[in-house]
RNA sequence: GGUCCGGUAGCUCAGUUGGAUAGAGCAUCAGCCUUCUAAGCUGAGGGUCAUUGGUUCGAAUCCAAUCCGGAUCACCA
């Protein structure tokens, strides 16, 4: 939790009239209410027995006191509660409320301007508004895990956006976050893309067809998949079944035959493996430091897969395994209501999910994390709720705090992504046609014509980028969202862009006026409605890092930083700052447009978009 | 078939520890640039919150049933 000072808490000398002045004034309403229910009723209540909310905008007041439970347990009308808790919290917390009104069950507040004000001048050059100090706490995020057989698509961005967010929001919430990635570098689908360059590439590399690494050795994924159709097709016609063709086609019992020798080391496929691996790589490198992901520790599975062996036989020997007469290793799930599952091959080798338990363990004891959270989609909910269950049955550290976040697959307008039919969204090109979309509007607009070429590019970087990172982060993660492409280049209305434009407009006005210039409040004139609406969310940014740190959940900040902008481009409209009615005025303004540029700042930086300064 | 997730405006999404007349953006229509950046602002139209029943002062939100969509249930990873 956050400390600040009090600055604008005058201390009066009553009891009662202790402030809880770390708090939100949602929490501040709830126990001074809590107080005064007491004092009035002599009754003990707690905050889950009342309701507070926001005020609805067509009533005065800022948050409102839903009293129909306490109608109820008091058996008392509403007008009476309300004017006796209304009359209470005015007169004993004079500094938080002014007045209120009450209508059907609601008793419906106003903050003082003492509050906002008081607020404003204490946070509107914070840059650290809303984090909460380091807790000593430690996380593991895992995210991104590609396969080395094909390039990065959409549903890679969205994993990675969501990994690299979630990771800041933690931060923010006072953890310590170790970012991993485990990379998907062998297995028979890897030995396809190998199969298919043996055969078919002639020596070719990606430097000599000037292609990138990773598209170099997904064109040969691709290509594996293309010629082993046929393959099977004209089996078929020599008269196999479907599935005998599928198990004879030269190009499978190849890659068969190069998996068995890769398990072997036989060197010369080491080396293919290696060389093929090394040009995915630098094509990865490339991607990743474009769209800003990186790791702190990458876990390569050609290291991880003979990992958890140990555990299989130590869940023998307590009997949370078994052995079926083949020699196959089981666990027995069913009274979960959940199936029997393998954890090793009656040839000895493990399975997917024995690697996960054995990096799990490796993981924690190389980091002590308190907690463990997997990006990974929602096809995989039944693989990871087997996975937490083996573990927890199994009494390995810290089971309990596995954390599968969970998302929903990303469609496209046409329907679903398929690798094999051609119609997934490469990442690359996607982020090139934003970045060119950017490009296209900014020169439009014609803005910034004095900025370097330089200045230009990363100008256009932070939109294009922006623009994406938050067309993917403003959804629930757990919803399956949809992709449209003409959509998601569009730089009005709930975007990325509109909230970097807020924030240069803002910063524009600064760079004629600083802030720091002017005198500090107090304010004696009253709060104009958009400028209290600005404080009002402005309050509320600390609660929304810690509920989307709570809920894993990056949309909330998207959600957020959007309606900031929106109320702060309507007063924008409405006021002006720099010519304002009087001095006061301006200065309330400066403070108010500084205080949002911060909040939108940080707020962008939890979701991994950068704010221009101009655009 | 079992399990899990979802269904809110033409489209994309918020809103679900039960609260006031269900909100945004896009799209459509009508306005606003001698004034701090119009990537902006103001306003209008647009809803059987999948359906039915239940719980209660009050249900998009909770419960039950039904319909529709998706994921998953491999000695693949």
């Amino acid at each position: 939790m956050q400390v600040y000072a009090p600055l604008y808490i005058l201390v009066t000398g009553s009891i009662r009239n202790t402030y809880f002045c770390s708090m939100s004034i949602v929490s501040q309403l709830q126990q001074c209410t809590i107080a005064g229910l007491k004092a009035l009723y002599e009754r003990p209540f707690t905050a889950a027995d009342f309701q507070v909310n926001q005020t609805k905008p067509e009533f005065e007041g800022d948050y409102t006191v839903v009293m129909f439970s306490l109608m109820k347990s008091l058996k008392l009308a509403p007008e009476e509660i309300g004017s006796a808790l209304g009359g209470y919290l005015i007169q004993e917390y004079p500094n938080y409320f002014s007045a209120f009104n009450i209508i059907k069950g609601f008793l419906n507040l106003t903050v003082t301007d003492t509050y906002w004000t008081s607020l404003l001048q204490e946070k509107h050059a914070d840059t650290g508004y809303g984090k909460k100090a380091m807790s000593g706490k430690k996380v593991m995020v895992e995210y991104s895990s590609p396969n080395t057989n094909k390039p990065l698509h959409l549903g890679h961005l969205r994993n990675n956006f969501l990994g690299w967010s979630v990771a800041e929001i933690l931060k923010a919430n006072g953890y310590e976050v170790i970012k991993s990635c485990i990379v998907n570098d062998r297995g028979i689908h890897i030995c396809k893309s190998m199969i298919a360059w043996q055969f078919f590439a002639n020596g070719a590399t990606p430097d000599s067809t000037s292609t990138k690494g990773d598209h170099f050795v997904g064109t040969y994924y691709v290509r594996f998949n293309d010629e082993y159709k046929k393959q099977v097709e004209s089996l078929v016609v020599s008269g196999l079944t479907k599935e005998e063709a599928e198990k004879e086609a030269p190009l499978m019992k190849a890659t068969q035959q190069m998996l068995l020798n890769w398990e072997a080391g036989k060197p010369d496929v080491i080396d293919l493996w290696k060389t093929m691996n090394s040009w995915v790589y630098q094509g990865f490198d490339i991607t990743y430091k474009r769209i800003g992901s990186d790791f702190d520790i990458i876990y390569y599975e050609s290291n991880t897969y003979l990992l958890g062996k140990d555990i299989v036989q130590q869940g023998l020997d307590k009997k949370v395994f078994y052995k079926k007469d083949d020699g196959s290793i089981w666990i027995d799930l069913t009274t979960e209501g959940l199936d029997e599952k393998i954890v090793q091959r009656r040839d000895g080798t493990s399975v997917y999910i024995t690697q996960d338990i054995g990096l799990h363990l490796q993981k924690y004891e190389q980091y002590k994390f308190d907690q463990s959270i997997y990006v990974i989609g929602n096809e995989q909910n039944y693989h990871m709720k087997v996975l937490q269950l083996i573990c927890q049955k199994l009494g390995l550290p810290n089971a309990d705090n596995i954390f599968h976040l969970s998302y929903g697959m990303v469609e496209l307008t046409t329907g679903k992504m398929k690798s094999r039919e051609g119609t997934v969204v490469d990442a690359d090109d996607l982020v090139d046609e934003m970045i060119q979309t950017s490009r296209q509007h900014t020169e439009e607009l014609g803005k910034v014509k004095d900025f370097t070429a330089t200045e230009l590019d990363a100008l256009y970087n932070t939109i294009g980028l922006g623009a994406m990172k938050f067309y993917l982060l403003r959804v629930d993660p757990k919803k399956t969202m949809v992709f449209n492409p003409e959509e998601s280049i569009d730089f009005h209305g709930f975007t990325g862009p509109f909230v970097q434009y807020t924030h240069a407009r803002i910063k524009s006005i600064l760079r004629k006026e600083p802030v720091t210039a002017h005198t500090p409040l107090p304010v004696l004139s009253p709060l104009l409605k958009l400028e209290k609406e600005l404080l009002v969310i402005l309050e509320q940014y600390p609660g929304i890092i810690e509920q989307a740190g709570d809920e894993h959940n990056p949309s909330v900040v998207a959600n957020y930083v959007f309606n900031v902008a929106k109320i702060f481009n309507s007063f924008y409209t409405e006021h002006p700052i720099v010519s304002a009615e009087t001095e006061e005025k301006k200065h309330v303004r400066l403070k108010l447009a500084t205080m949002t540029a911060n909040v939108i700042r940080s707020g962008m930086q939890l979701l991994g978009i950068p704010v221009p300064e101009r655009m």
